[in-house]
DNA sequence: ACTTTACCGGGACTGGTGGTCTCGTCAAAT
DNA sequence: ATTTGACGAGACCACCAGTCCCGGTAAAGT
């Protein structure tokens, strides 16, 4: 029942560069335009590492790409000062939705979400990816909120999913583009409330 | 060239009493609670049948799922008449979030979108299947925008996405419930535009 | 009635994939 | 020097989509 090890570490240490490597040759392979499904196989041979190698580092295939995924989703989250608000919220909505332009980008943001569905490990790493997102927006409103250029007693939550619910409706469904005119549509709609 | 078959047909017919059984057998699989991923032994099995039998009539799995899908996709599109725009669209809302309540029918509907990110056919019933509920509650914003309820210059479109996208973004990521107040709040951040 | 055609259920088979097991090797700590 | 455990490599297993083939049978033409 010690929570620590019961005796001082012996035998060969883990490799950390295995790791990264593993890790990047991941990224690598989800980036790569021709790549179909991402397979165990594929990741070790570009890793230059035996497969077990990689079970000992993540529980499942689904793991490893989610945490792949995960390095490269801390950054990127748009934020620009235009000045105004309404400008502000525009300049973020064409920046998410241009990030998506890439059909790799969005193609494997597709394949996350369909992963995400019956992989506990990947929904993790989205629910976190996509936390982040809302948290960034929220704020962002809030701040036109404090303007006044949102009504007082609007439901911000609410707002940020009507926002981003465009996005993932859009991306997944495949209905409509998620284009600079959706971009300002979407801006026009939320900022009516202003009051 | 020729269009038609070449002869009268000859030999024996296929048995629509097979087709019939074949996605009766894939609908209850579906909706079987404990049902991990449906297989096509498990189809085939349950239906009585080869597996042969399903291939002669759908060039697929993600073929024959779709189309059991879509036989009881339908009906059940929300659409009450509560005497105001906003009670109707409330409603509308409370009812599609319902019909999600139970986690069968949820998980049914995470697993179609997941399964259209990689296969056309199932893609093809989910385009349809959202089809039909954006062109209702569209005809509804409709009706308000005509009563005056909305303003005369919304994009319609983009509301109708930005209300399913909350539905299919909520669902998909799972970070917020889509209970009875997020409809009434959804309801009230797309009637803020009135005017 | 007889033949031909093609669907039927069933089962063997292929190919690909996630994940485990084993082996000989090698590095780190005792 | 010995022990421990990670390493690359590859055999192996389980599962599944999809194909192939079989003996049987129903429907159509002759």
């Amino acid at each position: 029942m010690s929570d620590g090890p019961r005796r001082p570490h012996t035998g060969r240490r883990r490799n950390d560069a295995a790791q990264a490597a593993i890790l990047d040759a991941t990224f690598r392979l989800l980036s790569a335009p021709g790549t179909e499904a991402v397979t165990i196989d594929a990741i070790a041979a570009e890793a230059g590492v035996g497969r077990q190698t990689i079970y000992r580092w993540w529980p499942s295939k689904g793991a490893v790409v989610a945490d792949a995924l995960a390095r490269h989703a801390q950054a990127v989250v748009p934020g620009r000062d235009t000045g105004s608000f309404t400008g502000d919220l525009a300049a973020f909505f064409t920046d998410s939705f241009a990030g998506l332009e890439s059909e790799v980008l969005a193609d494997r943001l597709r394949q996350i979400v369909a992963e995400a569905q019956h992989d506990e490990h990947v929904a993790r790493v989205l629910a976190d990816f996509t936390a982040v997102r809302r948290a960034a927006l929220r704020a962002l409103l809030e701040r036109g909120r404090t303007a006044g250029e949102l009504a007082a007693d609007a439901d911000l939550d609410m707002l940020v999913d009507m926002a981003y619910g465009v996005l993932y409706y859009r991306l997944l469904v495949r209905h409509a583009p998620l284009d600079e005119k959706a971009a300002r549509s979407l801006t026009a709609e939320l900022t009516r409330s202003a009051g």
